[in-house]
DNA sequence: TATGTTAGCACAAAGGATTGTGCAAACGGG
DNA sequence: CCCGTTTGCACAATCCTTTGTGCTAACATA
């Protein structure tokens, strides 16, 4: 190409070194006390140029790339669709490109991810495990990357982390669900050994037993956050006698195929079976019924989490305790019966 | 660090030097007469060591980073959340990396990601352009960057595009009002300069100059694909006289903005207004009342302009002419209303 | 034996920026 | 006038891999 415009030919024209041009570019003038002559001519000719330092070279150089790795289980998920471009323009802004991964919620497929950003040398990572292991997450720390942990942690783990208070949230759906009458409740889980559905389980279950009623392993059904989940587990607990009088469903896509399923079994939302939602959307207000759910600040989350993140990256490696559960919100709509 | 094992260390171990070590590992012993057992003992070594190539080594040098751009202008919008993550798995697949920009919207956002993703040196980009420019774009392709334009297209220029049949979706919608005996029919429009919105207008209007309707400029409101947009200009139509008695909403978004605006003026959808949306979502099966809309295959859309990326990277320049638009489909629900 | 092949690999440049070290000139103080 | 300090910058190594060129030794051929 012919954009090959290097520090050299700067240097070359401007008849001073390589590295005189690279410290005024890289704003190093003063303190290598370049004359401002000489600066000036580096900068308008650079200008001139339209120069643009090579960044691989940079990085083969420095050891950073300027670029942070985002892991997601799955993006098409509006929880979060909703997050990453909030993580992505703060990057942006901060001068971070970066580097997107799915996992589709399969640990292989993360462990790939995840090895494949380390060996481009991204300089942090912001990742929503999918859960299973974490030792290639540890062994990266060890390294010394930079990791922060959204919506999902590992509560023995020493990763800084942003989440939701899971466990209040199902706690405060229960209680209500309890408040307006229900005793028979089932719980449509994700997948089970990530954080938030544990929590969110585990509040589930206090709610149950601070209202003495009987805990029902059965009543935990499931294994996944996509819809076809909620769907299939719906099925099955609808021809259960008796039949659950409420359903909380551990995530927005569970509760689509959590009603699905019930319109297709011919049953009335809230007439024969109340449904909470953890995780709301805008549109849940259209829904027929308009949906209860429990709010989460993914905004917020994001923000969170991207600051965490660049702050590990400034002060490297200050030993800070990061770690947030941020309050989440109960949205009452007209998805649960009083019974 | 001491993940510090380099093609020289190898080289030192077995005994031979760097370029043959290179040569083994990228699979080109054989055509550079590497005897069967040094290249045993560098591919045992390097096993052994876990030797994982510096990437940026290797492009500094071949100019190739295997990493593509993917510039999207709201990746929260259901439509794109649902693209991005089959091309990132078609990427991983074919042993690309994504880095991914969100131009919300914006115009200079999207150059300057444009600019930061060239000098990073990808080697091929997919963007849903906003549309208001495409000079940066034509000069990244004068320089031999492969580009693959998806959704959004620009009709005069040679880029690859694949795109849905916004015309004839447009088109079908509005006939379909019209069967059903409307003939106030509002258009609540995204950004105007994009080529989806044009086609979409063009369809609109189409199919009303086809049944004899004046076409009325005024009703062809807003200029954003997002929710506050539809809800601002449904506000404003609602208060029209004569009242439209139908509105085609030309995203998701925009629909979901409408019902809102529809709902705070104490009208009924469809009894007071007919509403179809472009751009289905699963979720709009649950609206009260279930909302009509125009179905785009949006998997397929991104399978597509991954496969006309990966060909373009391959062949480098075969002059194709790539460019495809998809069919969509009316999806009739419960929200337009026989008159 | 002299020459031609071929196998097998080494060498060093290239790619482009960064940085520790050190040198020469200018300047100041006594 | 001499020595010490500061100014202003150059040099060269370094980061790590890839690749064009070409050398040596072994073997074959005539």
């Amino acid at each position: 190409m012919n954009d090959a415009i290097t520090l050299r030919k700067i240097a070359e024209m401007v008849g001073c070194s390589d590295s005189t041009v690279s410290r005024v570019l890289n704003g190093k003038a003063r303190q290598y006390r370049i004359s401002a002559e000489t600066e000036q001519q580096i900068l308008k000719l650079a200008k001139e140029l339209n120069f643009v330092p090579n960044p691989l070279a940079a990085s083969l150089r420095t050891h950073r790339t300027l670029t942070i790795g985002l892991v997601i289980p799955d993006v098409s998920n509006p929880f979060f669709a909703g997050i990453v471009p909030v993580i992505q323009g703060q990057c942006r802004k901060a001068g971070y490109s970066v580097l997107l991964a799915n996992t589709e919620e399969k640990t292989r497929v993360e462990v790939d991810s995840v090895a494949m950003l380390h060996k481009r040398q991204i300089d942090g990572l912001i990742i929503a495990p999918v859960g299973e292991r974490f030792d290639h997450l540890l062994e990266l720390r060890e390294k010394g990357l930079p990791i922060v942990l959204i919506d999902r942690y590992a509560p023995d783990l020493p990763f800084p982390y942003v989440t939701s208070d899971n466990f209040r949230g199902a706690y405060d759906a229960v209680t209500y669900l309890i408040e307006c009458g229900h005793v028979h409740i089932a719980c449509l889980q994700g997948v089970p050994y990530t954080s938030p559905n544990q929590e969110r389980v585990a509040g589930y279950r206090q709610a149950l037993e601070d209202a003495g009623i009987p805990f029902n392993e059965d009543w935990v059904a499931g294994d996944s956050f996509i819809e076809e989940n909620g769907y299939y587990e719906t099925r099955i607990l609808m021809k259960d006698v008796p039949r659950p009088t409420a359903l909380l469903a551990l995530s927005n896509l569970i509760a689509l195929g959590a009603m699905r399923a019930v319109h297709e079994e011919h049953l009335r939302i809230p007439a024969d079976v109340s449904l909470i939602a953890f995780d709301d959307q805008p549109f849940f207000q259209f829904f027929q019924p308009p949906l209860t759910a429990i709010a989460q600040p993914y905004q917020e989350m994001g923000q969170k989490a991207i600051e965490y993140l660049l702050r590990e990256l400034k002060d490297s490696h200050e030993p800070h305790k990061l770690a947030l559960k941020l309050p989440v919100k109960l949205i009452r709509r007209g998805s649960v019966k009083m019974l």
